[in-house]
DNA sequence: AGTACAGCTTTACGTAGCGTAAATGTCAAA
DNA sequence: TTTGACATTTACGCTACGTAAAGCTGTACT
């Protein structure tokens, strides 16, 4: 079966607006071009649509729904946990919202006058609080929000089994890691193999593996106090010789 | 005091850039501009400003703060209440994309295989569910959403006493309407008290009045036939006159 | 006086996901 | 052949600003 911009745009309840601008943000492609310059689409376009607009219709957003359905690494269960995740920021901020509103309509309704000033004074405390509440957002802005991120909210939703491996490859890692420290050579097989631990380790965090982001976050483990000291603990420079040998790992220049 | 965009834009802890903005939407005029170009702020814009965004905290659109800080007639505990409606209502889309994500991620967890055919189905449906629900649109598109929207989900939202003031108005209405449908003129003494009965009872509906929205909401009462049947229950061509004696009080051209 | 530097100005592009023209080419039916 | 339905590309519009860029003003320091 073959489909003209209108006749897939029917079928599937969508503008040809839509599809074309699927088309320019290289969402979706035609299958291709005929000789009058229309757009034809085949099976396959119809069966990809599909998917697009599936996760669309949860509100993931067209750059993430390209990942998902174009890169066939892409884990799209953890995409779609993390945009549970943001899911439930956004409505704890309506909750936040709504009560505001709710206080303020209760306010005036009670004919409790209430000076700009006074109103200010609250407003002003809430933008603090707010400042505050973006605290963390130093080493975000330094490695790129992501990083940090997505890890850090991705622990809740882990079942009993795969929190169990997590563990079981995070102590490994560990332990290669001390061995492998002893003979001093990042590039040694050992160390080699604590890398791929660590990369594996991370897979249950990360929802695409990416050797530069990989590369990036064993950076991290030296410039951040708090992460170096957490693998510095039992020998000093281990946090080091991890970068190295991760930098090798994923060939990235010295 | 005296404050220049800087200064100002600590003080409240805005940007700049925001308060150019402001200015440049006309949300918020500077006192002056002096010799150099610059923009200075008194007294009366740093209070302004604060109220503008003590409702910009509470997630209200800049054109409706406009509308609220500028206009004196207009109705800003209305304003906030319309405000919570269309936050609960975003809540509740929220909920439902959230239980639909969570659906998802169950059955991808559960290995339940899901072709993309059966996916489509089911958010095909979806989508068919969505549009039955837009289904009382007709109207809206006809006569802008607001005129009908903001009415309707306005009730649930009274006090006892606004509930029994706008019954009584609106008995008053149809006595007085029925009384001026004798004489047949439109233009009469008791006409005029009708129709600005019925400006009075729309204003517990409203958050702001206008002549036009209401020149246009008695035209509806005519082309509508549920609102028609309504006004012409007891007497044939009531919805026409009601009608001719807004236009009329309203300023309308006949 | 010269200069550095902070602070001001306007102009204008970018953001997400299309809606909505406008101007113009293509195809099948009457 | 004309009409009307459908196709194309180009481009502005929407929200609430962030972020340069390019240039003028005001104050302080040498």
């Amino acid at each position: 079966m073959e489909y003209t911009v209108q006749h897939l745009a029917r079928l599937a309840g969508v503008s040809t607006r839509t599809l074309r601008y699927y088309d320019e943000i290289e969402l979706l492609k035609p299958a291709r071009i005929n000789s009058s310059g229309y757009r034809i689409y085949g099976q396959a376009e119809v069966d990809k649509l599909q998917q697009v607009l599936f996760y669309r219709e949860l509100g993931v957003s067209l750059d993430s729904i390209k990942e998902i359905v174009t890169a066939p690494s892409f884990n799209g269960a953890n995409a779609l946990k993390e945009h549970r995740e943001q899911l439930l920021d956004k409505r704890k901020q309506l909750d936040l919202l709504i009560a505001n509103v709710e206080k303020t309509i209760a306010l005036t309704e009670g004919r409790i006058t209430m000076t700009d000033k006074e109103k200010f004074e609250g407003f002003k405390q809430q933008l603090i609080d707010d400042n505050e509440n973006n605290y963390g957002n130093e080493i975000r802005e330094k490695y790129g929000d992501d990083t940090v991120n997505k890890s850090n909210q991705k622990l809740k939703n882990m079942t009993q089994e795969e929190h169990e491996e997590v563990t079981r490859l995070a102590n490994e890692v560990t332990a290669t890691l001390a061995e492998a420290f002893k003979n001093g050579d990042p590039a040694s097989d050992i160390a080699q193999k604590a890398a791929d631990l660590h990369k594996q380790w991370l897979s249950y965090y990360w929802s695409e593996y990416s050797k530069e982001a990989h590369a990036g976050l064993a950076q991290m483990y030296v410039d951040d106090e708090r992460f170096k000291a957490h693998y510095d603990e039992n020998q000093p420079g281990t946090a080091e010789f991890l970068r190295d040998a991760i930098h090798i790992y994923t060939g990235s220049k010295k």
